[in-house]
DNA sequence: ATTTTTGCAAACCTTTTGCATGGAA
DNA sequence: TTCCATGCAAAAGGTTTGCAAAAAT
């Protein structure tokens, strides 16, 4: 969950102009709850008559990458989704059912990694968690239908 | 690293035909030695006159996923390559310099994964550790550089 | 002989690029 | 007014699909 205003100032804090595709599309991104695919914004930019272009919704989403305000990843179907995220280290965990997602902090992973990198004799520089299961909501709607 | 003559098995073995195409994609994977895409055996095939079609090869990679011999991992770059692997659960080093890649076992990853879910609230069902950095043989290949 | 698998080509989908136009600073 | 960003359209990748021909059982 990140709000369509901090999109917009990341924008122009680096440097970039605050054009109104932008802001348009911070508001989409603001109000995709959960994980959000470019071909998804495009299809909102359609619907709600924005109309961005393919080009630029590509553009900004690499844009944001950099800036570090969104994070790609990779779902398990291997479609590439992109999700909100603080700059800090830290992993994500997406709900397979709704899509919502939450940033969880490192969890004592350092270790793991330490663990692996002794056992295997690499070098390890970077690593990527990704955590797929059941967000809360979720798993209340699914109790009450029993 | 894993022979051509365990990923022919294991095609006999689900009841699939063992067919020349399928062999010679064996020998394609059994040559490489770290990750590779589908991509690169389709030019492999064509270096060395096999002539394997493109479906052909999306095919057999998609049939050998199944079948769990191979994983389909996401490299940092968002290239979406494949690895040799064994069945049991298991993470990845990918050595970023040479391709090569080596399967870890669990390092303690299930105790940190309980205590994200605690902290979440998600129910965690399934989740997926990429480690990249540098492998034995490049770390002593670049320390000689100096 | 039967059924699976292949090869080909075309379709499809996602992402990138070049370039002229338009908008922000 | 000067650059940066956009839109468009085309190109570039990567992956999938339908179908007739070929190969495996």
């Amino acid at each position: 969950m990140i709000s369509s205003d901090a999109i917009v100032s990341a924008f122009d804090q680096a440097g970039y102009r605050v054009t109104q595709p932008r802001r348009a599309l911070a508001r989409l991104i603001e109000a995709r709850a959960g994980h959000f695919t470019a071909e998804e914004l495009l299809r909102d930019s359609r619907r709600s008559r924005l109309g961005l272009a393919r080009a630029t919704v590509f553009r900004s989403l690499e844009t944001l990458t950099e800036l570090g305000l969104i994070e790609r990843i990779d779902l398990p179907s291997g479609e590439h989704a992109f999700v909100a995220c603080e700059a800090a280290h830290h992993h994500h965990v997406v709900c397979s059912r709704c899509g919502r997602s939450t940033d969880v902090g490192d969890g004592g992973i350092g270790q793991v990694v330490a663990e692996l990198a002794r056992r295997s004799g690499y070098r390890i520089d970077s690593h990527r968690l990704e955590l797929f299961g059941l967000c809360p909501i979720c798993q209340t709607e699914l109790e009450r239908k029993h």
